[in-house]
DNA sequence: CCGACAACTGAAATTGATTATCATGTTCTC
DNA sequence: GAGAACATGATAATCAATTTCAGTTGTCGG
C-alpha cells in the first residue's frame, strides 16, 4: 500500500519514472514491503551484472502477487493500472528473466498459442488436467508418476531437468451436460 | 512407381493437375497403389461431404510414406519433389484434415519452433524423451504411467481423450561431453 | 456425358504472439 | 558526479499458421 502510494507519487512529469535510487531511500526502512521474491529477483540481477529498475520491481511485484496462471498481455494489463507507462516489451523481458532467475515458470496448454506463466515454487511439482470443452484447468501432483518418469529416462541414459505432462479431457460438468 | 509416372505424365500445360476422374479411371485397377490410409482418409473426406483430390493424395500418400516426425514446411518440400505445384497452404490443410480423420497427430516439442505431425496409429502410445542440448528425441512406452494418468483422472472427475508427456533432459552423449 | 454448384487451390495478404532495433533514459560503480 | 553499461518503450520485424479471393475442379443428379 504505501509503497503504491509512493510509486505513484514519484513519477515524473514527462511519464518516466523517478531513479530507482531516491525511491529506494524512501522505502528501506519499511522491510515488510521487500518480500522474499522481490530479493531473490534482485540478487540474480545483481549476481549478473542487471540492474534493479522500478519497472522490473513492479512487473515482478505484480506477478508475485498474482495466483494462478496469467499470461503476459494479461500481466501487462493489471501492471498497468497501478504502474501506469510499463511497456508490454518490458513485461515479456522481465517474465523471461524471472524464468532465469528460476521464479517462473512458462506454461504451453492445448492450442493457446499465448504462454501463460506461474510462480516456480507453486508450479514445480505439479501438472495439469485440461477440460478440451470448458478450458477448466485441474493441478494434480502424483509422485509415483514422477518416479516412473525418472526410471524411464534412465533406461535411456538421460538424466530429466524438466517434463510436461497434460491430461486432456472433458471434466465431469462438461461429460453429464 | 506406376502411379508417380501417371501422375506426372498427367499434369497439363498451365501447371494444373489433370481431374481426379480421369487419373481414378487409369489407376483403378491397380489395387496395390491405393493402401488402407489412403482409403481411410478418402471415406472421411466422403463421409463430410468434402472432396477426394489429387493434392490432397498426393500429400496423404508422402506423408504415410514419412517415418517419425516431419513439419509442415518439410512435407512440402519432399512433396514438391514428386508432384511440384502443390502449395504449402495445402499441405497445412491436408494435415489438418489428417488429424480430424484421426490419421495424424500434431507435436509440438521446443516451445518455440514449428509443429511437427507423425502417424497416428504409431504415435498413439508413445511419448518422448528429448536432449535439450542435442535436440535427440527418443520415444518410450510405459503403460503404467497411462494407467496412473487414468486414475488420477479419474478421481478428479476427469474422462482422459488424449495426453502429452514430454521429458527434457540431457542425453548420455551430450552429459558426458 | 452435362451442367450446376459447392468445395478446392495457390498466391498473396493477414494474423498474433513474441522478439529485435534503436534512440533516449536510468543505474550504479568509482 | 561522470561515465560505461544496461534498460526502456515505441515501433518494426519475425515467423508459423491462417484467411482471403479469384479462378479451378470434384461430385451428383439428370
Ligand atoms: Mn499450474
Ligand atoms: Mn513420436
Ligand atoms: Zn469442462
Ligand atoms: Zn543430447
Amino acid at each position: 500500500m504505501i509503497l503504491i502510494i509512493i510509486f505513484n507519487s514519484s513519477r515524473t512529469a514527462t511519464g518516466h519514472f523517478a531513479p530507482v535510487n531516491r525511491l529506494r531511500t524512501r522505502t528501506a526502512n519499511n522491510g515488510a514491503i521487500m518480500n522474499k521474491r522481490i530479493a531473490d529477483l534482485n540478487k540474480y540481477l545483481a549476481d549478473k551484472g542487471l540492474k534493479i529498475t522500478r519497472q522490473r520491481e513492479a512487473v515482478a511485484q505484480v506477478f508475485f502477487d498474482t495466483d494462478g496462471h496469467i499470461s503476459a498481455e494479461e500481466l501487462y494489463t493489471k501492471v498497468s493500472r497501478s504502474y501506469p507507462g510499463v511497456g508490454l516489451t518490458t513485461v515479456y523481458r522481465t517474465l523471461k528473466l524471472l524464468k532465469e532467475a528460476g521464479l517462473a515458470k512458462e506454461r504451453r496448454f492445448a492450442e493457446d498459442s499465448q504462454g501463460v506463466f506461474e510462480k516456480e515454487d507453486t508450479a514445480r511439482h505439479h501438472d495439469h488436467l485440461i477440460c478440451t470443452r470448458c478450458g477448466k484447468i485441474v493441478e494434480f501432483k502424483e509422485p509415483l508418476i514422477e518416479k516412473l518418469q525418472e526410471e524411464v529416462a534412465q533406461r535411456h541414459g538421460f538424466s530429466v531437468e524438466d517434463h510436461k505432462m497434460e491430461l486432456y479431457g472433458l471434466c465431469s460438468a462438461c461429460r453429464t451436460a
